[in-house]
DNA sequence: CGCAAAATTGAGAGTACTCAAGCTTTGTGG
DNA sequence: CCACAAAGCTTGAGTACTCTCAATTTTGCG
């Protein structure tokens, strides 16, 4: 395995796929792959969280994505076993490997049928990110942000309302295609005006006006 | 089969690819499908060009993608059979459908292996297409569209510097998430400072300066 | 030839960007 | 435990780009 950092290997039953892989742990802030590495497999997120991003010639990341807990990713290498993307660690993770030729073996109906409804999946997530980017103004993003994040914590089990962002203000910015700045103004007048607050510190979130968000996402404010 | 247009059957020996598919002609402007349709299975274009995309409650289209020769797309149904998005066809185009009964049955290890790469090719382009509407302006998303098209005629031996867009204006502002007039401007630009000609028509362009459109891609202008 | 759709052009408004400075939080070492 | 440095975040001012609305021209098709 051609990882950039270190990891520890653990011996854990699988407990969602029984098909082949290969378990370990990242901490905090640890580079699992870059751009141009040859991946041997696609990822399985089973705790924690990743940014997928790449880099332009500026050195200034431009983030596809963040992925939580059951996520899949690594499908950039599909094409010609290189990445075409980078990815780094949130907070401390699970993470699996799931080897190609596991994917290409098949003996195992079930576990690819997972597996293509996963890509399916991903692809669904890539053209929402994709839709808000074309139209939508700084303040439809975060709402779309907010209401994208609180729903895949609700279909988790957990609070929906009140969470920890696992990544910076910068990364969000990234991710939705405005300035930092844009972000910063953004966050401060949805707090203005009662949508959300920040409890404690930056990072640490409750929604109080959930459905006013989700409207925002469709119609302009 | 579902489709919201009638199409012509024809017999025709698979000249790629050896599993199972049903192959059909469909006229210009027809749909293939629509958001929420139940996809039977993965199409694949033969000849001709597709629009993907989505509509707004307003009506509006959001282009996800324009598809070619050789391009696989309906993805989108992977997740849960129905289709997130529409299909429309811009000029007349033969196009194979691949069931999804065929693609989980695993006779045939090589065509399994063909598509999972070019499921690969789709994520990746799509991250491309992400990559421009996250940070670059108009010129910059009009240069990447015309590289884009110019290296995928070139790769399929076709002219790359003189060409027929299959597409509308309106369709090329909507997949770069600019408004029409906006991109209208950009053309004239280009024209007057002599990266492109229009030819005869709106729809015909000759590339006069491939290299500078290259380069503004990544390099401010 | 005439109509409808597509494309262009102009003017004005608004949103987001950039640059710059200041503030807050986090982490490290004494 | 405190102090300092670095990173993260916020706020302000001015600019630039793109959008919207509206009118006009061009193209495509019956």
């Amino acid at each position: 395995m051609n990882h950039s950092v270190s990891h520890t290997k653990i011996n854990t039953l699988s407990n969602v796929h029984s098909i082949d892989r290969n378990d370990f742990i990242i901490r905090n802030c640890e580079k699992l792959f870059n751009i141009g590495d040859r991946l041997s497999g696609i990822y399985r997120i089973n705790s924690g969280s990743v940014k997928l991003y790449r880099s332009n010639e500026a050195g200034q990341e431009q983030i596809l994505g963040f992925y939580t807990a059951g996520d899949i990713f690594g499908l950039d290498a599909l094409s010609d076993g290189k990445s075409q993307s980078s990815a780094t660690i949130l907070e401390t993770s699970n993470i699996s490997l799931i080897p190609f030729n596991t994917l290409l073996k098949r003996e195992n109906s079930g576990d690819y049928k997972i597996f293509m409804q996963q890509v399916g999946i991903n692809h669904n997530r890539d053209i929402d990110h994709t839709m808000m980017l074309l139209h939508c103004s700084a303040g439809r993003r975060l709402a779309w942000f907010f209401i994208k994040f609180s729903d895949n914590l609700s279909k988790r089990g957990y609070r929906a309302d009140e969470f920890t962002l696992p990544m910076t203000r910068k990364d969000i910015a990234l991710y939705l295609g405005v300035a930092a700045e844009t972000l910063s103004r953004v966050f401060a007048r949805f707090c203005a005006k009662g949508f959300i607050r920040i409890i404690g510190h930056q990072r640490s979130i409750k929604i109080l006006e959930i459905d006013v968000l989700r409207n925002m996402i469709n119609r302009d404010d």
